[in-house]
DNA sequence: ATCAGAAATGTAATAACATAACATTTCGAT
DNA sequence: ATCGAAATGTTATGTTATTACATTTCTGAT
């Protein structure tokens, strides 16, 4: 399977169309990487994604059971933001309707163990880039799309936690989301507004 | 009425007791601060808050409808992340129950307005303390008491623009929440983990 | 190998959050 | 007074998430 960066939520026109043709299967050894989704081998992506999930489970010793496993390889089939009734339907077959519950806990799992993100403004979820070590991340949502850039740029995390400690408060957890248009939307979406 | 900091979420033990029980209305002229929220004079806050409501809309050819003024005052009631069913609830009598749709309809104006901030996290809402100008806030959700403070740090929310558009995003919104414990909370909740 | 407790999963019901579609009322300008 | 637009009312339904409890699977101790 391919990754194309330009997704069906937002029809591209013609001069995007010769992009994505342009997509193309890399077999290469190469890093993962989400910052050049065109071009992207995303089969080595999702591999890569479970088998380091399996090791980092190994070795914190908790259960990356089948279904927990198969809910992250459904996270990881594109880099959108991943509903969890979307989950429920895929992982539901004619002999089997998988329940809510069902995959709400193993979304909790998953996000416990850092090896996804929830995106609160869009009530979804991503699969983590970097899940070896927790960090906060700053998650760039496109609203053409649809694709989700995570960033992990301690700079920014730092400077937010100063300020909110400077303001006496301890901090859990940021929430960090931009919503917006990525590089291969702007042109489709709004052009810039200074002229 | 007083604001006071440490609500009944968190129940105070005898240490916070006091300090609540020092809480008292300030009659004298101030301006309007959530950095003080046990001594600052809560009748005022709101007052101040429709009364800019007023004066914003007017200036802007909207209209502020009672339904709105309304909604808008009982998100203004304390410093708490306030949930549309609240409101739903809060303004249904005996005689008339609030549908959905009218409350929503009523946040998504005062929204529109930049009279109220989204609580994406909570999916809930809270009054806008500088509602005459757009702008990027970071919000500082407390777990303990409830308590939201909105910051509005210029240097953060254009550093987040620049990462964004160093990675060639066009930045729409920024959601930027930070959830943990206020100053009044971090002794009940626990302690630094340095020692 | 057997058993007991813990962990994980299955299932039913319901709570919590949000919107679509259409009817009616209110407002403001002519 | 009348008309069109804006606001609100109403019904129904869609979407997201949790509670409570039953059953199965796993793991470690015997
Ligand atoms: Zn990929
Ligand atoms: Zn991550
Ligand atoms: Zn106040
Ligand atoms: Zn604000």
């Amino acid at each position: 399977m391919l990754c194309y960066y330009i997704s069906d939520i937002n029809p591209a026109g013609p001069a995007n169309a010769s992009v994505i043709l342009g997509a193309k299967r890399m077999t290469t050894t190469q890093t993962m990487s989400t910052s050049d989704p065109l071009t992207h081998d995303h089969d080595q992506c999702i591999a890569r994604a479970l088998d380091e999930a399996e090791r980092l489970c190994a070795q914190r010793g908790v259960r990356l059971t089948p279904l927990r496993r198969r809910v992250l390889e459904e996270i990881w089939q594109h880099h959108e933001v991943v509903k969890a009734y979307d989950l429920i339907h895929r992982l539901s077959t004619e002999d089997h309707t998988v329940k809510p519950p069902t995959v709400y806990r193993a979304l909790e799992f998953l996000l416990e163990q850092g090896l996804i993100h929830r995106i609160e403004s869009q009530n979804g979820y991503i699969g983590c880039s970097h899940p070896a070590l927790a960090h906060q991340c700053q998650l760039l949502i496109c609203r053409g799309c649809g694709q989700v850039e995570e960033l992990d740029d301690p700079a920014l995390s730092e400077a937010l936690q100063r300020e909110a400690e400077s303001h006496g408060f301890r901090v859990d957890q940021q929430i960090v989301e931009v919503r917006g248009l990525c590089p291969h939307c702007v042109p489709a979406g709004e052009e810039a507004p200074a002229r």
